[in-house]
DNA sequence: CGATTTCATTCAATTCATGAAATAAAAGGG
DNA sequence: CCCTTTTATTTCATGAATTGAATGAAATCG
């Protein structure tokens, strides 16, 4: 393996069988025919020359065997066709991790380290050590490393530009230059959200959905939107800062500084915040409330103790009231609850419920689909991988 | 004028300049193709065809005469290349007037009607009656009917069935399909907001903007979103019920049925309303504040009347405090207020400019301009034309 | 085993965009 | 007034990409 010829992938029908059949798993080639509306002929020939340039193969356990017919031949991505390194930059926290080519990832080497000390410099620095790092341990039997993707929180711009990121002290660094100078690879920086959004709108189930909003409730309150089917990033980055919608104008002080936001309500240091002054709670750090100490609240409201049920109550409230607007405004056709926070998502849905009847209209309401979303794992460097793979360009 | 060839407008590259003519008005081969990324050789073939079709024509008016080298030749639509009825529909009123293939229209012709008490299908037979007197008295010289747009009030599903309107009682009717079969045409309907969105995006000075939010005030408050270039309508063809986001959640009742919503402190019935119950005002049809009441209302307030001018700042904070969830929410790059209802802009936007700088965070709020637009003629029926001009689709 | 069905490939034909070269139409300079 | 330069447009041969039709391949069914 070792003329893969990744620079002719723009090709758009190339492109295209590439991302269908990364989307819909193994699949024939009569049935990716249909999914992109090209002829037989001109799918034939562009999957030989994919085959032949090692991009994809042609998968050894045959299964949809039923039926009349010459059996269909699934084909599949190769994944170790090329790689890419993926990275996701948190408060306090640097991950790394390498993604093959059918968008699948590798373990995830972490490192703890005090992001709010950093200077601009240092944080280049700290990227380009774990990646290095993770150059090193890629396995030989890859092909090329075509790219590097950074998932960060905060406010993204132009793919390339931090404007800013609680988890920074520095404002408006560009953290993809400089990375791709060093690596002399194509760089894409993106919010962790959106990588969320577009991993969970990956899932087959749900390519259909043309509008679709995935809220993350956790410490603060953050939400990914894909917008006829492909990702909203404003072109300034900004947007999707649905935690800082507003519930009440005159409401608790925010972390963002202002008042009334949804996440001063809905955050988890919000709940535990109000939990501690009306329980008798250890008082630990109060900005990032360990999952135990969550758990340990929802486990509270869900024994029934009335203090703890009224919280998420009430936190319920804002949240469908913050979710009311997200309706009016953009009329998703689903609405994916998830992140850490779903684990209070049953004491909270039918006051969220409660506060949406009431503050929309039926005919309104009754275009959305809300439901909650599992939160196994963090699909934030599969969100970034993808990205890369469909060439750094919004898809 | 006979043998218009109007089918093969699909092929893609003679689309996008036909696209491309009509937006940037008179414009050189050159020039369409730095517009369009097309090559001069392939330019002059599309354009000769075109040409030889009779769709576009030499601009006599010669006038980039400076310079040296050959001078351009500057080409335009036909206008007479073809027409298309465009309709709007509003309470008590229906509208209607010739479009043509430049995207200009001719005179309107307008009819008053009781709306709310139509039957659906007394609905579609004024419509029909409405479009065949507009298709009787089509000038000789123009091209092929190829087209009806039909721009209403209220929410529109696949582009065919009128959700609900506030013209009407009835809901769930299908606009479209009985008037495609009557006069065997394509037939698209949208939501008036989002024609008056297209068309002002239509603007030159605008098209750089991929995120544009245009605000409607008026008696209600509607708005028309451009996300990502393209107009944003939900699937459902909910959404952009700005108007309808909440402000206060315990506030007065608003038209929907619900509280606090925007538009009850915003929407001329409701500045109407309140000015009544404090100053001594005619009781006039309470939903329906006349333009004189209105621009009245306006000039004690710009002449310093306390109470007037409280009115105003009042719906300056509430607008602001909408606009905030809008930024937090989308991040568009730009905002545009504009209606009948702007002749207040002025009385509101200190007050709006001070709640958003209360409700957002400064990063989030530099990424977005705000500014009035003036509301000279109503952009509706403008909208809709480009709308099936541009091919049904949503582009 | 042959008929039928479904999947996949081959090949010639067609369409479409493009680069290079030619042509057109002006201004400027002697 | 003619020749050069400049810019705009067209012509033409070439090449790339997609497709319809025909063919081949691999299974089931009776």
């Amino acid at each position: 393996m070792d003329k893969i010829d990744l620079d002719h992938t723009q090709p758009l029908n190339r492109h295209r069988i590439l991302q269908a059949v990364r989307l819909h798993g193994p699949l024939a080639r009569v049935d990716l025919g249909g999914i992109i509306a090209l002829s037989p002929a001109s799918i034939s020939s562009i999957t030989g020359e994919l085959m032949r340039d090692g991009l994809i193969r042609e998968v050894p356990g045959n299964d949809a065997g039923r039926g009349r017919g010459r059996p269909k031949v699934m084909i599949e991505l190769t994944p170790t066709a090329a790689c890419m390194i993926a990275v996701k930059l948190s408060i306090n926290r640097i991950e790394v991790t390498l993604g093959d080519f059918a968008g699948g990832i590798g373990p995830v080497q972490a490192r703890a380290l005090n992001t709010l000390e950093l200077t601009s410099h240092g944080l280049i620095e700290a990227l380009i050590e774990m990646i290095e790092g993770c150059i090193a341990a890629i396995p030989a039997d890859f092909g090329p490393l075509t790219g590097i993707g950074l998932a960060v929180q905060g406010l993204v711009h132009s793919h390339e530009t931090l404007v800013w990121s609680p988890a920074l002290a520095v404002r408006n660094i560009n953290i993809a230059a400089p990375v791709a100078r060093h690596f002399n690879l194509p760089v894409i920086a993106m919010n962790d959200a959106d990588c969320i959004a577009l991993s969970i709108r990956h899932r087959p189930e749900l390519q259909a959905v043309e509008n679709l909003a995935v809220v993350m409730l956790g410490t603060g309150i953050g939400m990914g939107l894909i917008l006829g089917g492909r990702l909203h990033s404003a072109s300034s980055g900004a947007g999707a800062e649905f935690g800082h919608t507003k519930y009440q104008i005159d409401g608790p002080l925010c972390h963002c500084g202002r008042r009334g936001c949804i996440e001063s309500f809905v955050g988890d240091y919000a709940l535990y915040r109000d939990a501690r002054s009306m329980l008798d709670l250890p008082n630990t750090d109060a900005l990032h409330p360990s999952e135990e100490q969550m758990q340990a609240l929802v486990d509270l409201a869900e024994s029934g103790h009335p203090v703890a049920t009224s919280l998420f109550q009430q936190a319920g409230r804002a949240l469908g009231y913050g979710l009311s607007n997200l309706i009016a405004l953009i009329g998703p056709d689903l609405v994916l609850i998830t992140g850490s926070g779903v684990r209070g998502y049953q004491q909270m849905e039918t006051e969220m419920r409660r506060s949406l009847d009431e503050a929309l209209v039926d005919t309104l309401l009754a275009q959305t689909e809300i439901r909650s979303y599992p939160w196994d794992e963090d699909l934030t460097l599969r969100g970034i991988v993808l990205q890369v793979l469909a060439g750094g360009k919004i898809s």
